[in-house]
DNA sequence: GCCGTTTTCGGCCCGACTGTTTTCAGTCG
């Protein structure tokens, strides 16, 4: 998929048009940037079908840069603008209190073309000395470039929910406090956030404030207004909170949730219908007539009401006016786990104590699936000690009750396009898991080709580009070859819930659906305390459109020992 | 640069907070 580097490719150019003051134009060229990044069909392949112009916000001038791109891999066009304006813009713009007119202003009046340029001018007091700016956003300026040397400014969902939830419970507590809810990416469960987004109803936001920014775990007070403030954490997560009052609080908790191209595609919405929204409430004219609660929000517009995990402009407005939402998967819908590890191998836990803790969830079943064979990992089984794996896990079962432990195995799928699991040994599981551990370079053609060929022998594909989120990008794979060939042998494709895996992505799992392939959602747990992943897996699927239909792990247990 | 049941030309979401500016621009979401 050459969506991503298209997408950034725009953005690039975006920023370095809106340094220029260009106007208009970075607006359009973001626009197309993000429906692109949006998109579940491969952009290359629209591009071959001459169908560019069909991707919303792309005309003549747009599509002819992404043509050139595709072909050459260059743009001369982006070249040109670098050439006059020799900046790293994303760079800059990165940085906190940094925006295109500071960009601009800096870089004529200093010189500064990089962060290293500017972290130079502002320990050298140069920035305070300029027009407009002072010793504030000097020293604004250097923390800014902390924290994106110390955070990359995105944070992985996962690790950083349970620290948010605590925050919530803390002020809930409060009595001022009416109504709270995280909104924002947390809400939408992205897969990395940025910051965090609280919304509190209160009649008293002066008190509730105050208790806000003097929370134990905070080391900054960013900004404090009546209704708005915000701070940052000790460990550099930023929590912004938003105070309204009852009757507002559903179109704030709308325009809180975002995404902000779902919340200008509504508001242009409204102004189509006369009408005017914005945090405070749907007005006609000075007149209020919505805003207490989302649902009468997205009903004033002529929609029901949409999920907060479809709301990235992905289609789910226009799919909401014609009454064509999916029934999403619900967080309660997962009957088990196909896919954990025990102390057989690289897990920290024995089979008793997963299957207990899997039982604690809800769950009435867990499969076992540790890894076998000699490649990278350390302690795999071999063939011996699966065979005691499956009289232990006999044992175990005969011990517990309401809860099924499911005999399974995570083989790998070797550069030679078969499993490295034996052949006697797979009529012995219930469940055959295989992925790719190895050889990630070997490229589109042999990647698709290695995985299209154990098809026949697994029951599940568990994470399967193998991206790692913040540090490696997924092999080369085309993945619609795979989904056919899924499809071909009943084969479900995992999302996997691990924090930093979430693999299937929410774009790859949309298409799978539209495929027609079923979907698995496994946690790829190591500890009991992992099993809880689940969520961010299930949010994925939401954010995919997936419903309860599409994914295996919802069915009862005899189905899957039917396989599905 | 894109787009169109008010337009093929003239629009392009709305508001809060901060710092430095004495009335507002820049940034952020």
């Amino acid at each position: 998929m050459k969506n991503k580097e298209v997408a950034s490719l725009l953005y690039e150019i975006a920023d370095l048009l809106e340094i220029k003051e260009v106007e208009w134009k970075p607006r359009a060229y973001r626009k197309a940037a993000q429906n692109i990044e949006a998109l579940s069909e491969d952009i290359k392949e629209i591009w071959k079908k001459g169908e560019l112009d069909k991707v919303p916000g792309v005309g003549e001038g747009i599509a002819k840069k992404i043509s050139e791109f595709l072909k050459t891999g260059k743009s001369s066009y982006l070249k040109k603008l670098k050439k006059n304006i020799p900046i790293d813009v994303e760079d800059l713009m990165n940085v906190p209190e940094m925006g295109p007119k500071t960009v601009k202003l800096l870089y004529k009046k200093l010189k500064v073309k990089n962060i290293k340029d500017l972290k130079r001018v502002a320990k050298k007091g140069k920035i305070s000395k300029l027009y407009g700016m002072g010793e504030k956003t000097e020293k604004e300026i250097l923390e800014g470039i902390k924290t994106v040397e110390v955070s990359k400014k995105r944070f992985l969902l996962g690790f950083m929910l349970p620290n948010i939830r605590e925050i919530e419970e803390k002020l809930k507590k409060l009595k001022e406090v009416q109504l709270i809810s995280v909104a924002g990416s947390v809400r939408r469960k992205k897969e990395t956030i940025h910051d965090v987004d609280i919304l509190i109803a209160s009649n008293n936001p002066v008190k509730v404030t105050e208790y806000f920014i003097n929370l134990g775990d905070v080391k900054k007070v960013l900004a404090k207004g009546p209704t708005k403030s915000s701070v940052k954490l000790k460990d550099n997560l930023q929590v912004d909170l938003r105070i309204v009052s009852k009757e507002s609080y559903g179109s704030a908790l709308q325009y809180l949730t975002g995404s902000k191209p779902h919340s200008i595609k509504l508001r242009k919405i409204a102004i189509k219908k006369g009408l005017k929204l914005s945090e405070y409430g749907i007005f006609k004219k000075k007149k209020k007539i919505a805003g207490r609660t989302e649902k009468e929000v997205y009903n004033k517009l002529g929609l029901p009401y949409i999920e907060p995990e479809l709301r990235e402009d992905r289609g789910e407005i226009e799919a909401g006016l014609k009454k064509k939402l999916p029934k999403l998967i619900g967080y309660g819908d997962i009957k088990g786990d196909l896919h954990v590890h025990s102390k057989w191998s690289d897990g920290n836990n024995t089979i008793e104590e997963m299957a207990l803790a899997a039982k604690k969830l809800g769950h009435s079943y867990l499969c076992i699936c540790d890894h076998f064979g000699n490649l990278r990992i350390a302690n795999s089984l071999n063939e011996r000690r699966l065979l005691k794996q499956i009289k232990e896990i006999d044992k175990v079962n005969k011990k517990l009750s309401g809860i099924r432990i499911l005999k399974g195995v995570e083989a790998n799928i070797l550069p030679s396009g078969k499993i490295d699991v034996p052949g006697k040994l797979l009529k012995e599981l219930d469940i055959i898991t295989a992925g790719v551990h190895s050889g990630f370079k070997s490229g589109e053609a042999s990647m698709t080709k290695r995985i299209v060929s154990v098809m026949d022998k697994i029951n599940i594909l568990n994470h399967p580009t193998g991206r790692l989120l913040q540090k490696r990008k997924g092999y080369e794979l085309d993945l619609s070859k795979v989904f056919d060939s899924a499809k071909d042998h009943d084969v479900a494709i995992e999302i996997n819930s691990f924090p930093n895996r979430l693999d299937l992505d929410d774009v790859n799992s949309r298409a799978a659906v539209d495929n027609g392939v079923k979907l698995v959602i496994n946690t790829d747990s190591h500890s009991i305390n992992q099993l809880v992943y689940m969520e961010l897996g299930i949010g994925v699927a939401r954010r995919g459109w997936c419903g309860k239909k599409n994914v295996i792990n919802t069915l009862p247990l005899n189905k899957i020992l039917k396989k599905f």
